[in-house]
DNA sequence: CAAAATATGTCAACATGGCTTACGTAATTT
DNA sequence: AAATTACGTAAGCCATGTTGACATATTTTG
């Protein structure tokens, strides 16, 4: 049985880059989460709240791409620990809005440096238009139909 | 408490991207490994026994960074079920070289389609030098220690 | 040749974080 | 008043990761 090869199937050589770069981005916040009994679902929770104090639980379901079931379990956790609290909606009463704690606030930046050290240094030898090459990239490979609300997410600064 | 903010962190934009484009890259092959009732371990193993007939259980280990239990229980079951064989190694009896089957080659094609579709639109609008910027982006992710062994496993016509 | 190291397999026990199904409550909308 | 919405929660299942311990065959080394 022969080998696949990259000549025949190109792509192959970003799929596999995909893997092994993914595989290293995530390692990197483990070490600080495992500190505090945490995991990468903690960090993902984290991370969202902090860059959009005030969302709703069901975004944060519709980023995730979870069930209510599993976000529960770790948001609660998190909520009891003291990193995030939630405070019922002015309009809507029925919501529960997500607001970081001050804590919540540290842990975020903490999970956030190594990461932003490993893009920094990615990027640092690329020219202008080899990082616009990385971003179209990026974003080409996101669902097309996902497209649209990743780029909203990402640019917008919360209201 | 205010958002974490793009201005004053701007390689939050790169490591938001790399999240929603692997949730959705790695969304491809589940629909089709259902079906076998198996899952993105199987695929791993599946894809880089076919990238490198005959590799050690040892290389496996090394590129997926997991332990050898649990790569075993996976591994089995490809086994038991005709996608991989293994064969002692010619040299050295004590390795098991892993080779896929004709069943196991169709399921790595059966996965990869979808992959490189997606791969190929994404690059499809880039020019050279921004595809350029994407490769060197994603290598630079990868851990130092690691980039060389990475690169010589993506690019090596195995022997 | 005997001893040590290597390649691999396996068993047991446990943790994380997904999932489905089902039901409950409060608030809002129709 | 009824229906819908936003959210919570409980039980149980499953996939896949972990550690620790031990077994077997083979190769390498002293």
């Amino acid at each position: 049985m022969l080998p696949l090869s990259l000549e025949e199937r190109p792509e192959i050589r970003y799929i596999e880059l995909l893997f092994f770069a993914y595989r290293d981005f995530v390692s990197d916040p483990d070490a600080v989460l495992a500190k505090f009994g945490f995991g990468r679902a903690h960090h993902r929770i984290v991370h969202f709240v902090n860059r959009h104090p005030g969302m709703r639980v069901a975004d944060l379901l519709d980023i995730l791409k979870i069930t209510k079931q599993s976000l529960g379990r770790v948001l609660k956790q998190l909520i009891d620990n003291g990193f995030i609290e939630q405070l019922p909606g002015p309009q809507d009463r029925r919501q529960r809005l997500l607001y970081p704690t001050a804590a919540g606030r540290a842990l975020s930046l903490r999970l956030l440096g190594p990461q932003e050290e490993r893009i920094a240094a990615a990027l640092e030898p690329l020219s202008p238009e080899e990082r616009a090459g990385a971003l179209k990239f990026l974003r080409g490979i996101i669902n097309a139909g996902e497209r649209d609300k990743a780029a909203t997410l990402i640019e917008s600064p919360p209201r």
